[in-house]
DNA sequence: ATTCTCACA
DNA sequence: TGTGAGTA
């Protein structure tokens, strides 16, 4: 009976930095950029699932293979279309934050967004979770590449 | 013992 | 990105 749940918060940051091999500066660096959304207990400190681990070290592999900023993970991010996974309706996404900066993810417009955008927990949210598997976050890369050809 | 935030000879 | 300070 194994009771791992892959979305379970369970691990410190000090764990995870030392099973992934990056600095805990580096992990709270992620999420300042918005890259990642650990969970945080009453008392700050940061909590990570299976599935966190895993996306921070496709964030890291991509930073070092495709050589690409922090900023260039945040665009990418930037480029879920969050308007077709929450079906949102074209009156609102002509007024969303979300759907016009071309810079950062919905998950960093929270404050400024409407209805259950502005009021789930990102963290659970189909829009930020679509880059569970890595290979998503390579689908998104060739997007951005063709786009930025233009 | 650990993590947190903030700052930077 | 690293490291130290001062906490909780």
């Amino acid at each position: 009976m194994k009771p791992i749940d892959k979305k379970e918060p369970i691990f410190t940051i000090g764990i995870v930095a030392q099973r992934l091999g990056i600095s805990e500066h580096t992990i709270r660096m992620y999420e300042r950029e918005g890259l990642i959304i650990p969970f945080k207990k009453e008392s700050g400190h940061r909590l990570f699932s299976e599935y966190d681990m895993e996306r921070i070290e496709c964030i890291k592999k991509t930073i070092a293979e495709k050589k690409i900023s922090i900023a260039g993970i945040r665009r990418l991010l930037a480029l879920i279309p969050c308007w077709e996974i929450k079906k949102c309706p074209i009156e609102i996404r002509k007024e969303c934050p979300a759907y016009i900066d071309f810079d950062r993810p919905c998950w960093l417009h929270k404050a400024n967004l409407k209805g259950d955008c502005a009021t789930n927990e990102c963290r659970e949210c189909d829009v930020y979770n679509s880059i569970k598997s890595c290979d998503e976050l390579k689908e998104l890369l060739k997007k951005f590449l063709v786009s930025a050809q233009v």
